[in-house]
DNA sequence: GCGTCCATGTAATTCGTTACATGATTCG
DNA sequence: CGAATCATGTAACGAATTACATGGACGC
């Protein structure tokens, strides 16, 4: 339902073949949203025939020719529209929440470990983001439009992964039966 | 493929019915996990053929009978297993977010409005949450080893839900020409 | 020579959603 | 008298994951 609209937003910005669209998803746009290459191709295809798409074949020397997909006006007035309509929101299902509902049946050291290797996937996560924001948002008041919303995504991620990490800290320190 | 261990994580407190995993999905777990009743039947199929649960069909008068599923050893050992393997971490796949990477196709005023929704909706959770607190979890230090991994996963909800609307709040302060 | 990049697909399987179906009981 | 609750399922469909497949170009 709304990959649809993810691969519609990538292609806003700039025309892509179902190859660069994975490659986008295995970067920047997958730190929020993910597609194998089948989904997308699959997808592209739905989406061309609705019309809100359209495909261009390109041909290459010494390598495959490729499609380079771009939005149609009848696709940009869908994503509008879309973007206009509420969203709701979805349960996280976070393998951790699970594993501490059934913490009766382990030591609490078991507990404790997961909760450090959570701690420890999303300080790294961190750094990855804070990574992005010194090499590409140091003045974010100084930015496009676009860019600005781009920079609030990385914000969200940023947060998100600081909130982990103090719910973890915050969490360890509950349970731990060393701690005063 | 981890809906089953949500499942077993139930399971673990209590033996129950597929209705009665249907009525916990629908209530308490359901904050951070969901499954359709069709989606529980098939699933403790599964799980049953494989060994890790047992079911008991207990006759009932005057109401359909029912079939209790109870945790077997082995399915005990799974899960303890399960906990300790290592988790990976999943994009997030909010819609916001999406919205606001195709933010260059609409007015300011369009994403401000997706925001305030947004930022509405994680209100509303919030007390929800905070409700349940008071209810269940007066007084934390006081509880016991399973009732505290609970609490941690309602203080996730509630640490998650302050951060969305913080994160909100900045965003449309970011955003917004009306402002200063 | 071996791995990686480019570029696109099919096939199988599992996971998730929607719709349809049944039938007694209890509450307002 | 109608709606909700209890209790379980089948069927169909769509979405997502995993595996398998091809084949040339380019760098180490």
């Amino acid at each position: 339902m709304s990959l649809s609209y993810a691969i519609l937003a990538i292609l806003v910005s700039e025309s892509c073949s179902g190859y660069d669209l994975a490659k986008q998803f295995d970067g920047s746009v997958g730190y929020f949203w993910t597609a194998s290459h089948q989904q997308i191709y699959r997808e592209l295809n739905r989406l061309e025939q609705r019309g809100w798409i359209e495909g261009e074949v390109v041909p290459q020397s010494g390598r495959p020719n490729k499609t380079v997909y771009q939005l149609t006006a009848r696709g940009k007035q869908e994503m509008r529209a879309w973007i206009d309509r509420p969203s709701t929101i979805s349960p996280s299902k976070e393998d951790i929440l699970v594993k501490l509902f059934a913490g009766a049946l382990v030591e609490p050291q078991v507990l404790l470990r997961a909760l450090q290797q959570y701690r420890q996937l999303h300080q790294q996560q961190l750094q990855v983001y804070e990574g992005i924001a010194q090499d590409h948002f140091a003045h974010p008041e100084h930015l496009s439009q676009s860019a600005k919303c781009q920079y609030l995504t990385l914000r969200k991620g940023i947060r998100y992964e600081l909130d982990c990490i103090g719910w973890c800290n915050e969490a360890i320190a509950f349970l731990d039966p060393a701690l005063p």
